[in-house]
DNA sequence: GTCTAAACGTTTAGACCTGAACATACCAGG
DNA sequence: CCTGGTATGTTCAGGTCTAAACGTTTAGAC
């Protein structure tokens, strides 16, 4: 049993008149799904025996194609984490064999980071377990509702990103 | 500079033909988006000088309207975390003498646990800080963009709590 | 009364993240 | 040259969470 968004709104309202509860039917659902969706993940990976942050770094040398490899500020752009995380990260994959790490010519202090024969495996044995699973849970809505959500979450998104950090 | 869901998507379809890609231009923001306001809540809270597991608690005790009282299971179910962060919580507001503890005789081994006047203080002082940060955020939509927006969250939110945890 | 199962709460080990401090490499002017 | 500034990465302290193991209390069967 848990409290829905419009009960949690309500009951501002109702204890503290005049508290701005307008976002909290909107906000209050994306957060709970996201760690809803998180957690779920963190379980069907350690299943497959490797950490979401693992899986994230990997997931993003892989689309960048071949030869999988990007700067730590690259990665960094594109994995809204700190570059302290990242570094962290990378500590890790390194230390199993996923990626390795050396210098950079272009720029200037740069790291070059590139997946491994054994971090490529790694990544094409999970990724369809993981995004098969978000298949399963996305077909809550169907294709005609995803059409009309997927715009106003963008929307969104480009708005508090903008705002924010 | 940040990659798009869209983008994300397309990588994988180029890079790994058939792989299930349908769930990313709606998980990926939801769980972007849910970062962006967990981590500037938590900014905005640190001014405060309180941190957001520790609103979260007040929230509910507050929200539960007088005798601000509600035992450990009853914050476990409307917070989304696991019991023993709720003990952790509990743990630490206790020590700043935001809450109490004592046992509860109604049920098992319930432990009732209840606002003070210094966490009643607390709460009173940053929910409009915290409430009003995200109505600034969720002005980026429309009313009635929002109106379209909520009930698919709903909608998909319930689909997932369903076939998770 | 006694026993057993279920409910409830706490502790602990292991992970991960942020933000700040720190270290290093390149570049452009003087 | 060489020197400050900027771009990059890394380290570290502090904080939070999950999951599993553990301890305790209550209710109900008999």
């Amino acid at each position: 049993m848990s409290t829905t968004a419009a009960e949690i709104a309500a009951a501002w309202r109702r204890e503290r008149p005049g508290t701005p509860t307008d976002s909290i039917e909107v906000f209050t659902p994306i957060v709970r799904l996201a760690k809803l969706l998180t957690d779920d993940r963190t379980r069907v990976l350690r299943a497959a025996g490797i950490d979401r942050a693992t899986l994230d770094l990997l997931s993003v040398l892989r689309r960048a194609g071949p030869p999988y490899t990007l700067t730590t500020r690259e990665l960094t752009e594109r994995t809204l984490v700190t570059a302290g995380a990242i570094s962290q990260r990378l500590a890790r994959a390194e230390q199993e064999g996923l990626v390795t790490r050396a210098p950079d010519p272009s720029g200037h202090k740069a790291v070059a980071v590139t997946l491994t024969a054994a971090g490529h495996e790694v990544i094409e044995r999970s990724v369809d377990a993981v995004l098969g699973r978000d298949s399963e849970l996305v077909a809550g809505l169907s294709a005609e509702e995803q059409d009309l959500l997927i715009p106003l979450l963008g929307k969104l998104e480009g708005f508090v990103r903008a705002r924010v950090g």
